[in-house]
DNA sequence: ACAAAATGTCATTTATAAATGACATTTTGT
DNA sequence: ACAAAATGTCATTTATAAATGACATTTTGT
């Protein structure tokens, strides 16, 4: 399923998926498969991310 | 770095790294590794073992 | 003290995250 | 309305998570 609250986080923050994957070191590609779901992101990139948006694990990538 | 979190989580469940394992899907040595520490899991791993010892991924995988 | 269970660690193979390049479509600012 | 930036998606390659088997060491219950 879609990971809704990165895009939103990254609208918050005003930040492309381009900029994001800058400060996070990966590709723009791989941000948008994982906004995009059906996705499985290391751990390492999921902290990464959560860090460059000032978010932890539970509020980008907890479910239910 | 040790992830002892997962560590006490097992022991307060008294389940097994064997039996963690056996309830996450995948194999012995996986647990092992993460425990271990150098090891970079996949989030939906970590989220299965945080389901299954009734945690969150802020209890077991979030740093700092 | 002893046996059984649990843990640590190695080496090899397999599955998949992430990289890379490329192009089409959508969104945004002026 | 238009151009530029951002996003969506494909196909191929590379790096590494996870599987598997095997054995040594440590911990636990009796």
């Amino acid at each position: 399923m879609k990971n809704k609250k990165i895009k939103i986080a990254r609208a918050e923050a005003d930040v492309s998926q381009e900029k994001l994957a800058a400060m996070v070191g990966v590709t723009r590609q791989t941000i948008n498969l994982i906004e995009g779901g059906n996705y499985n992101p290391s751990l390492k990139l999921c902290t990464a991310i959560c860090k460059a948006l000032n978010k932890t694990l539970d509020d980008l990538f907890w479910e239910e």
